[in-house]
DNA sequence: GCACCGGAAATTGCATGCAACTTGGTAAGA
DNA sequence: TCTTACCAAGTTGCATGCAATTTCCGGTGC
């Protein structure tokens, strides 16, 4: 049957409103309505405001006191920011993967990077993304820290739908591999600062690539999605 | 009067909770039970509920489902991971700091550091804890990123009370101070490899002397496992 | 004596209802 | 025409009530 029974309404809830939001389901901006998402989902407010609030928390939707929720407005600065704060934060799980990944977690990475390295060569974009995210999440789990793994994966999640743009640049794919080729050497060798460094200048170049992207999406973007509103964001 | 008007009461809620953990009038542990919590503060579950899911998602409570919340329970080995993020967060925003200050945030830094040797001099470990944080505050708003600076307050948050224990020890103000000196210079001259690496060795240290204080505090409560896990997995 | 089992109390999760606030639209006045 | 006041509709915040689950406690069997 549902083999989610063991969690409660609200968490269920919480996690297909995350899935419709990453997915891009619920265009960034749209209005969550607690009746209309009651009503869609077949239960009350009070388990979808719960949910709401939880996605709050996590960056997912934006919660305004008594003015409803809506999908998170990603600007382009917060966009930047987002990646600056994930690259920093990969550069470090990597430092400490360097440090600290047992030699059972080195072999698996370095396992991990060669069976990418025929996804690229093969140029399938789909399994590389998903090999992709278990090549970061393998150095998170690396680093031995569940409150930097939990910030991370968070970051992630919220940055997942631009990232996903990124891999249809042709060419990416060999050049992100040979940029993990050099964080895979360092961490197998324990070479802390470099495997830092090598991290930070990889995701640098996935920003820097996804900044193209978003520069069309956001300044060409047509009405069609219409924002909830041009608040002035001088800062 | 109540310049909390414009808030909601669950939000209230949360940060009377909040305060009331991290001050220790609410011990770790501590069942929080939704109906006591509502007559205590004179309104109904609801609000309790939203605030308690809130402050579960910031860390500061354990939520489990259909089973309460308590007040998080920090093991020496969570308390170990919170100190390692924070360091490396703490040292990821002054090598941005030293990157992107302005030279107003710079001269700022500079005389709070300054005025902070005063105190330091003076003995006032009430006003030097909190220009402490003010400190800190300052090369987090320096990074310029508002993801990492959520992420830095909230973990300063849930360290706030193993953090203040620390000052009490004799001879650690003027320590801070020299420490933050290196913090400052490097910062100040734009080092930014150099202001990394000396925050990071002032938060190591403060978490050093802290595990001291908490070897004491856990294990008269009750006996834990040892304070270093095991890194490298025998099997 | 100890483990196991069953029922009652307690507590959480959720549904429902009402009041307060926000918002969109309309009309009056300058 | 633009601004402002106001009113109505819609939405959120909160209180209350009920059902489901957990927990506690006493009894029973081994």
């Amino acid at each position: 049957m549902d083999e989610a029974a063991g969690r409660t309404r609200s968490e269920r809830l919480a996690a297909e409103i995350a899935e419709a939001i990453v997915t891009g389901a619920l265009a960034p901006g749209s209005r969550l309505d607690e009746q209309a998402i009651a009503d869609q989902y077949g239960v009350s407010r009070t388990p979808v405001r719960e949910a709401l609030r939880h996605l709050g928390s996590s960056g997912l939707v934006e919660v305004r006191p008594r003015r409803g929720a809506v999908v998170a407005q990603v600007t382009a600065d917060q966009l930047a920011e987002l990646f600056v704060a994930m690259g920093e934060i990969e550069a470090t799980c990597a430092r400490l993967a360097a440090q600290s990944m047992s030699p059972l977690e080195r072999r698996r990475l370095d396992a991990l990077h060669d069976a990418m390295g025929d996804l690229a060569r093969g140029g399938d974009l789909a399994a590389y993304a998903q090999a992709n995210t278990a090549f970061h999440g393998a150095i998170y789990a690396g680093a031995h820290n569940g409150v930097l793994l939990d910030f991370a994966a968070g970051l992630r999640r919220r940055l997942q739908p631009y990232r996903e743009a990124q891999f249809r640049l042709s060419g990416r794919l060999a050049r992100s591999h040979a940029e993990h080729s050099a964080v895979v050497a360092a961490i197998l060798a324990g070479r802390a600062a470099e495997a830092h460094a090598a991290m930070l200048r990889h995701v640098t170049l996935v920003e820097s690539s996804v900044e193209g992207l978003l520069a069309r999406e956001v300044t060409g973007e047509r009405r069609a999605a219409r924002p909830e509103g041009p608040r002035s964001r001088s800062g």
